[in-house]
DNA sequence: TGATTGACCAACT
DNA sequence: CAGTTGGCCAATC
């Protein structure tokens, strides 16, 4: 599995988060050992809705906890209800106990 | 084929 | 304190 490309490796991790979990952007980008990678998790998230496996792209959002690609689920709301319906607590866009609820891949992959 | 952008982050000015 | 810059990789213009 060596021809996978980054993409493919953001797809590993994101479909490694357990429920109610969520993660950052930058952590994936750094446990793949890229920090300056983050863009392109949410652009691996973006085409991941393309990819054959479904991924739980909800539950990666920025450092901050702020569902910043909502917009990308199709509906605004639609991130915002998945998170939810795992037990999240969103408010105004943004998780609540992010830091609680934040599943650092270095943590627990390394 | 070169330039630009994109669901980001951290450091610097 | 706010704005800018560099970094990373891939897709689009």
């Amino acid at each position: 599995m060596e021809d996978i490309s980054f993409f493919q490796r953001v797809y590993e991790v994101v479909k490694l988060i357990p429920y109610g979990k969520v993660t950052s952007y930058g952590a994936i980008a750094k446990y793949l050992g890229s920090g300056g990678a983050a863009r392109m998790v949410g652009w691996a998230m973006n085409a991941s809705f393309s990819a054959r496996e479904p991924t739980p792209a909800h539950r990666v959002v920025n450092r901050l906890g702020l569902l910043t690609g909502k917009q990308h689920f199709g509906s605004p709301d639609m991130m915002k209800q998945l998170l939810e319906n795992e037990g999240l607590k969103i408010e105004n866009d943004k998780i609540l106990d992010f830091k609680k609820h934040f599943w650092d891949p270095n943590m627990e992959l390394n």
